[in-house]
RNA sequence: GGCCCCAUCGUCUAGUGGUUUAGGACGCCGGGUUCUCAGUCCGGUAACACGGGUUCGAAUCCCGUUGGGGUCACCA
C-alpha cells in the first residue's frame, strides 16, 4: 500500500516526438516542467515519444537532450523510449480487447475519408461511427484469416462528459460524443498510437501533473476515457498557452528561427533564452523581469501562468540577451567570442607544439594573438553586442592587414583632402611620441583633439582610418588594444590612399 | 463548421471591486553624455475589443456580441 508521502510527489514529465529539433514551444514546455518539478521538490522525468517510427529519427533525440542540457535543464529519470516499451502496450491492448473495451476496424482508408467529407458537408463533426463494433466475431476471425489490414479503435462511452480541471484554465468539460468516436488505439501490427501510449505511460510513471501546450487540451478527454478503462488514476493537468509567431499563430517551423540550436549558433545566451521564454506566459508579478534559473526555481508556479498565447518578439530577447552579455566576465565571453571569429576565418587555433602563451593566429597576417588580446579586443564590445555571433562582423578589422576599403570613409564634414591628411599626421606624431599608457594616450589625443574647431575633424579620420568603419570603439580604446606599432601602419596607409 | 480556450499599450506583461489621472519592460520618438555606433541617464508616445447588466463604485464579477487561437489522422 502506498502511503500518503508518496502520492503526493510530484512527479512531471517532458515528453517530445523526436521528429525535429527541440524549438521555442518545446523548450518552455520542457522549461515549465523542470521549474515545476524543482518548485515542488519533484521529478522530472524525460520520455521520448517514438512510436511514430517513420518519422522518429535518433538525432532529433540528440538534438533534443543537448539543447536541453545547454539551456540548464536536467531531468531526474529516463529517457525511457516508447520505442523500447511495447511490451508493456500490448499487454494492455490485449486487456482492451478482451474486456471488450476495444475492437478491431476494418474500414479502409478511403472509406473514411469519404465518410468525413460527407460529415463535414453535412456540417457534422467528422467522427467514426462505431460501423464495425457490429461485426460477428466469426466475420471478425475470417476477415483476419484473409489477411485483411484492420486497427484496432477503443469503444468510447456514449452520452459521457469528460470533466477534469485544468490547473490554468480552469474547469474543463467535453462530451464524450465530441472527441471524434471510437478513435484508434493501435495499428494493424499491434504498435499503439500517442493517445493509448501517453495515457499509459503517464499513469505507469505515475505522472502527478501533466503540464503540456495547448494544442493537446483536446486530447485529455480521450486520455482520461483510456485512464479510466484501464483502472488508472488521472494525473492533473495543466495546459500551457502557446508561443505564436508574428502572425499570431503557432509558432511553427515556417517561423524564421524555432530551433534552440539556431538561437544559441546565433550567439544567444542560455540564460537569456530561459530567462525571456520564461516569462512568455508567466510572469511571478511585480515588475521585475531578469531572473536566473535558480530563482525562477525558487518562484515558479501554475497560477501565475497566462492563459492566452504570446507572440515571440526577438527584440526583446535581443534587448535581454545584451543585458546577459554585459554581465558576463570577460573571459567568459572571450572564451565564447573566439570559435565565431574562428569560422569566420579570422583567426586559427595554432597547434600547440611549443609551449607559450601564444595560442591563436590571425589568418591574414599570420601575427601571433595571445587570449589576453583578443579579450581586449572582445572588451570592447561587450557593451555593443546584442548576440556573440556579432563579434565577427563588429571586430572583425582587428584581425585584418588592410580595413580602408574606400577612402571616402575617412571624410568628416566638409574636411578637405589636405585637412584630412594634416589630421592623420597629427595622429601619427602624438602616437609616436606619447608614453604609452592608456591613460595619456587618451590625454594627449583629446589635447590635440580640442584644438580643432570640433573633435571630430581630428578624431574621426583617425578612427576610420583605424578601423575602416562608420561605427566602432573609440579612437583611445582601438589605438590601445591595436597597439602603436599597427596603428601608426594603419594611419599611414591612410595618408597613402589620400594621396 | 462542431467542440474547447481566450481577450490590458504595436509586443511581453502588472493589476484579482475603490490606494489607478491603468504601472513596468521591449520597440518607437525626443534629449543629455559623445568623433561614430553602441551603452548609459532623462523625458515622451501608446491599452482595459464592444454592448448590456450586478454594485454606492468596475480593467477587475455575470450575460451577450465581435474578434483571436487551438483541435477535429492508422502524427505527436
Amino acid at each position: 500500500m502506498k502511503n500518503n508521502q508518496e502520492n503526493k510527489e510530484v512527479r512531471v514529465r517532458f515528453a517530445p516526438s523526436p521528429t525535429g529539433s527541440l524549438h521555442i514551444g518545446g523548450a518552455r514546455t520542457a522549461l515549465f516542467n523542470y521549474l515545476y518539478a524543482r518548485r515542488n521538490n519533484g521529478k522530472l522525468i524525460l520520455r521520448i515519444e517514438d512510436t511514430d517510427k517513420e518519422r522518429s529519427k535518433k538525432e532529433y533525440e540528440d538534438n533534443i537532450m543537448r539543447s536541453l542540457s545547454w539551456l540548464g535543464i536536467s531531468w531526474d529519470e529516463g529517457p525511457y523510449r516508447q520505442s523500447e516499451r511495447e511490451s508493456i502496450y500490448k499487454e494492455y491492448i490485449e486487456k482492451l480487447l478482451k474486456e471488450e473495451k476495444a475492437y478491431y476496424c476494418f474500414c479502409k482508408k478511403e472509406e473514411l475519408e469519404r465518410m468525413r467529407e460527407e460529415q463535414r458537408d453535412r456540417k457534422e463533426p467528422p467522427r467514426y461511427e462505431g460501423k464495425c463494433l457490429s461485426l460477428s466475431k466469426e466475420e471478425r476471425e475470417r476477415r483476419i484469416e484473409e489477411g485483411k489490414e484492420f486497427v484496432l479503435r477503443l469503444k468510447i462511452p456514449k452520452n459521457e462528459v469528460i470533466e477534469f480541471n485544468d490547473e490554468i484554465k480552469g474547469r474543463v468539460k467535453f462530451d464524450a460524443k465530441d472527441i471524434g468516436g471510437d478513435f484508434v488505439i493501435a495499428r494493424s501490427d499491434f504498435s499503439p498510437l500517442y493517445n493509448f501510449v501517453c495515457a499509459i505511460d503517464d499513469f505507469k510513471m505515475q505522472i502527478s501533473h501533466v503540464i503540456r501546450g495547448e494544442e493537446h487540451t483536446s486530447n485529455t478527454p480521450r486520455q482520461i476515457i483510456i485512464q479510466k478503462m484501464i483502472g488508472a488514476k488521472t494525473p492533473h493537468y495543466a495546459h500551457i498557452s502557446l508561443i505564436l509567431g508574428r502572425d499570431k499563430k503557432k509558432l511553427s517551423k515556417r517561423d524564421a528561427a524555432v530551433s534552440l540550436e539556431d538561437y544559441k549558433n546565433e550567439g544567444y545566451l542560455s540564460q537569456a533564452i530561459s530567462n525571456f521564454i520564461a516569462l512568455l506566459g508567466w510572469h511571478p508579478g511585480g515588475e521585475r523581469e531578469i531572473y536566473s534559473l535558480k530563482e525562477m526555481e525558487q518562484l515558479f508556479s501554475l497560477k501565475d501562468c497566462q492563459k492566452v498565447g504570446a507572440i515571440f518578439d526577438t527584440k526583446k530577447l535581443e534587448y535581454m540577451n545584451g543585458q546577459y552579455i554585459r554581465k558576463m566576465n570577460l573571459d567568459d565571453l572571450t572564451k565564447k567570442c573566439i570559435p565565431y571569429l574562428i569560422n569566420d576565418n579570422l583567426i586559427s587555433q595554432k597547434k600547440d607544439e611549443k609551449e607559450g602563451s601564444t595560442d591563436y593566429k590571425v589568418s591574414e597576417t599570420g601575427e601571433d594573438m595571445d587570449f589576453e588580446k583578443l579579450s581586449s579586443i572582445v572588451s570592447l564590445y561587450q557593451e555593443r553586442m546584442k548576440k556573440i555571433s556579432e563579434i565577427k562582423d563588429i571586430a572583425d578589422d582587428f584581425f585584418k592587414e588592410n580595413v580602408l576599403e574606400s577612402k571616402d570613409i575617412l571624410s568628416w564634414k566638409d574636411m578637405s583632402k589636405e585637412n584630412l591628411i594634416e589630421s592623420l599626421e597629427k595622429g601619427i606624431r602624438v602616437i609616436e611620441s606619447v608614453e604609452w599608457e592608456k591613460s595619456v594616450l587618451e590625454e594627449e589625443l583629446i589635447k590635440e583633439a580640442n584644438t580643432q574647431k570640433d573633435r571630430g575633424r581630428f578624431l574621426w579620420p583617425i578612427r576610420a582610418a583605424l578601423t575602416g568603419k562608420k561605427a566602432s570603439a573609440s579612437p583611445f580604446d582601438v589605438i590601445w588594444v591595436l597597439g602603436r606599432k599597427t596603428s601608426l601602419k594603419r594611419l599611414r596607409m591612410a595618408i597613402n590612399a589620400l594621396n
